[in-house]
RNA sequence: GGGGCCGUAAGGUAACCUGGUAUCCUGCAUGCUUGGGGUGCAUGUUAUCUGAGUUCAAAUCUCGGCGGCCCCA
């Protein structure tokens, strides 16, 4: 393929279909079949994100994927906010259900009453429990393959706590745990928001999420974690006998990474005019051989990357290309594909004891002694990621912008998108009259304040209502 | 939530307006050819999303369903 990104829609689409990684044929709307190209790299960032998790103290669990209507119908905020995109099961086999149920759009309903029963003493908390499962959605807005979709993959880690400081401690842990996977292991750069009052999770204190930000300049929220207070506790009887003997309420949070929807950002971040390029732990081709064939000689220049395949192996995941194509058609299939390294041998190379390796990322050809490869490739791979995550970063400083006035945010929307902040007049819920009008206005969502950076705007107006600003928010075109 | 565009083979398309044998490219299969950045040739291979209506006749016209894309909110 060689599309440019600049067109990003259209190189998206591209590269979702030339690289495999969806088959959208799937007949039932906003439902895609995730193939193999895309699975293995999905169920390779579940494993590293599972052991963040479990080295943190979370235990993995499955729970049903079907909620009974009375218990999604028990916490009322939450119920307000889910209720419109949720699939119902109400008939099975012939019979109409008595007791309707839901297909989990996510799973605090399921497991808090659970949670209930588990939790007796202090002796129980905190309890950190996680599972890595599909949730369902009925989402009205256009649906785009693993950006949004009514179906996908997540994990979500539910926790309890004793009391409001394990909350606010659990909070920073998942946003380090964020910052462990999603930016340095992944290298996708983001900003953690705290969302403003109006546009919290259903049920929620506070949310706080991270966002990254699309080559389009429109932001993608990665996960989110919240802060539950005692808001389900008190719905669902999450207590627990404290030293003093009184019985007390459980505090809880909950952190939803949206693995799916991570992997789209991975793609759409570094993929470049020829394909996707993924940080060398994650591909699912580490070393591609491309042998050279000729008529002449072709059994020995076989042999010889036979050879270098079976030892490459024992370390990287080695792909060797035999097909009979020619060397140009194969360079263009594996760089589609995103394998990270490619080491071509030839009769030229068996010559001179040295390969021709090509990074996949710049594209860059060394000349490498056959006994060195194996770790040279390692070496390789290490500068891979790390270039790939400091372009990404530097990428994203520059989507990261300021406006005074409702001209300047919608001129800094409308070239090129980005993360824009303005001084605003409250994120508390009368602020939402505000955010509606840049909406309207500026076809701009307000993300939330910038979390843990100390900004206060001195002597700004709010950029919609003139009223003193009390906070910097930050505007974007969203997913 | 509102508006627009669209659905023909495995992928991309022509024919649709003006109803009458469904075009071409890619892929795939076989053979030859080629070979350090998408070789070339020959032969073969598969199609009008779905349901109803109009008509002697529907890919084409009308209506519904399902699905996709884009723009706006």
């Amino acid at each position: 393929m060689d599309i440019p990104k600049e067109n990003f829609s259209d190189w998206y689409n591209a590269v979702i279909k030339e690289a495999e990684l969806c088959d959208l044929r799937y007949n039932i709307k906003g439902f895609v079949v995730i193939m193999p190209n895309a699975a293995d790299v999905i169920s390779r960032m579940y494993r590293l994100y599972e052991d963040a998790l479990e080295r943190k103290g979370h235990r993995k669990s499955y729970f049903p994927a079907l909620i009974s209507e009375k218990n999604l119908e028990a916490e009322k905020e939450h119920v307000e906010g889910f209720a419109p995109e949720v699939f119902w099961v109400t008939k099975a086999g012939n019979n109409e259900l008595e007791e309707k149920m839901i297909m989990r759009p996510t799973s605090e309903t399921a497991m808090y009453p659970m949670y209930s029963l588990w939790i007796n003493g202090r002796c129980d908390l905190p309890l950190k429990i996680y599972q890595s499962c599909q949730v369902w959605r009925y989402e009205t807005k256009a649906t785009k393959p693993l950006i949004r979709g009514r179906e996908f993959y997540w994990i979500e880690a539910h926790n309890v706590f004793a009391d409001e400081a394990g909350v606010l401690a659990q909070v920073k842990e998942d946003m380090e745990t964020t910052e462990e996977m999603i930016h340095q292991s992944f290298g996708v750069p983001f900003i953690f928001f705290q969302r403003p009052q109006w546009d919290k999770f259903a049920g929620a204190v506070n949310t706080y999420a991270a966002d990254t930000m699309m080559p389009d300049g429109k932001a993608l929220q990665l996960p989110s974690t919240h802060n539950l207070g005692t808001n389900f506790a008190k719905v669902f009887n999450v207590k627990y006998m404290d030293d003093d003997g009184e019985e007390k309420l459980g505090w809880q949070t909950c952190y939803g990474p949206c693995i799916s929807r991570i992997f789209a950002a991975i793609v759409s971040i570094h993929g470049d005019n020829k394909g996707i390029i993924l940080p060398f732990h994650l591909a699912n081709v580490q070393v591609v051989i491309t042998p050279i064939l000729r008529k002449e000689g072709a059994d020995e220049v076989i042999s010889f990357a036979q050879t270098i395949t079976e030892q490459l192996s024992k370390k990287y995941k080695v792909v060797a290309d035999f097909t009979e194509n020619t060397p140009g058609f194969k360079y263009n299939f594996w760089e589609l594909n995103g394998a990270a390294i490619r080491v071509e041998i030839g009769a030229r190379d068996i010559e001179s004891r040295k390969a021709v390796v090509v990074r996949r990322d710049t594209r860059e050809k060394e000349f490498v002694p056959f006994e060195d490869l194996p770790k040279r490739i390692g070496e390789i791979g290490e500068e891979m990621n790390k270039s790939l995550r400091e372009k990404a970063d530097e990428w994203f400083a520059t989507m990261l912008k300021e406006a005074d006035t409702l001209e300047e945010l919608k001129s800094a929307v409308e070239n090129g998108g980005g993360f824009v902040k303005v001084p605003f007049c409250t994120d508390e819920l009368e602020g939402e009259s505000c955010a509606e009008k840049i909406k309207e206005e500026c076809a701009a969502n307000i993300r939330g304040s910038r979390y843990g950076v100390n900004e206060k705007p001195s002597g700004k107006k709010c950029i919609v209502c003139g009223k003193d600003a009390t906070t910097y928010q930050y505007a974007a075109r969203q997913y």
